[in-house]
DNA sequence: CGATTCTTTGAAAACAGTCAATCTGTGTGG
DNA sequence: CCACACAGATTGACTGTTTTCAAAGAATCG
């Protein structure tokens, strides 16, 4: 619902009535059934997507076919390309809804004019854009630095609440480990 | 140098010369000797610092006080700590001369307000994080899809100069694999 | 409920890390 | 200019972790 992206903007930045409604203008709702995709590789992404409702996994594939999820979404966050939204260029990525979603969606010209007529709105997705650098720079740190183990357990503190509503090897995926190591990693934790 | 400072600026957007006067008014240079730091853990990062000369590595150190280095700056690359430089927190990081280095430093409350004076510059500070982050995804895909082979040969691929200016037990603490390993990789890739 | 997806388990193999010793090159001080 | 110290790289033997493959069990969706 753009309801619940129109809270969302009310709780980040203030925000007039009248800049809500050119929100509202550029918005559109896309539904999305589990195992549908938002973004499948090859294709140009020139929007931006608010998750309203759902889970989302954005991941590549390698040659030998293995997938790698790159990144979950959940409600209130987004989803989508950045390289092929600044490049023009196909994307590299998929993106599939993991649960039944609901996304807002805004074209590239009406967001990038949005960003400079509502300039609260320009400095919030600036520091948004920050605070993913700084959490892409604390999981490579994570990456290069921790064990299986370790890496399971910071991943479950940082995010409980997507832990459990996604299948177990997508965390493993999403960690770089295999499956079925997450799994004797489970079940050495539950033995202690 | 900061004309090394200005040249990039020149390069990189549309200035005029009052504009670049004030970036002149706020600049100062700081040389650092081989092994001297430039940020040491716990204290809080207040500035941008632009390497005109040299090689610096950004590194955490873990509990068992084995270095981790997050990043490599060589000239016409920034350094910093944006995590300290938004929260006001005291830094995880540690940054170090490799070489002899220039750095010409901005403070915060200078550069964000540049960035407000001078619209193309703050424009050109986002884009320069749109890429940042783009790499640290590319980086983080690496991290969790490559052998320790590939991501050397990635490595050498995406920083041929940097390669030949680090020792090579701090390129195996980028890719977060043992030195050991890393010379047995190249050891190999030789044999072929 | 039937089919599919997900998780677990076991055994073997591949991979990477650790420890210790040696080798190499570089630079510094006497 | 040499000798020595030091940092870095290599090598070997061993250990430990993680992957792979295969199969069986559990859970979930339609």
């Amino acid at each position: 619902m753009v309801n619940v992206f129109l809270d969302y903007l009310k709780d980040k930045f203030p925000i007039t009535e009248e800049e809500l409604e050119k929100f509202s203008q550029v918005c559109t709702v896309k539904k999305l059934r589990r195992r549908q995709y938002l973004l499948q590789e090859g294709d140009v992404w020139n929007k931006n997507a608010f998750v309203s409702k759902g889970v989302l996994r954005t991941y590549r594939v390698d040659e030998k076919g293995t997938e790698h999820i790159i990144q979950f979404s959940i409600e209130n966050w987004w989803a989508g390309d950045r390289q092929s939204y600044h490049t023009g260029l196909p994307s590299t990525f998929n993106i599939e809804a993991l649960e039944d979603a609901e996304i807002v969606l805004i074209p590239k010209t009406d967001f990038d004019r949005l960003q400079i007529e509502i300039p609260k709105f320009g400095e919030f997705t600036r520091a948004l854009l920050e605070r993913s650098f700084i959490a892409s720079q604390n999981r490579i740190h994570a990456s290069i630095s921790y064990s299986a183990e370790e890496k399971y357990a910071d991943f479950i503190k940082a995010y409980p609440d997507i832990t459990n509503r996604i299948p177990q090897h997508m965390i493993a995926s999403y960690l770089g480990i295999s499956p079925e190591t997450l799994s004797r990693i489970r079940n050495q934790i539950a033995k202690k």
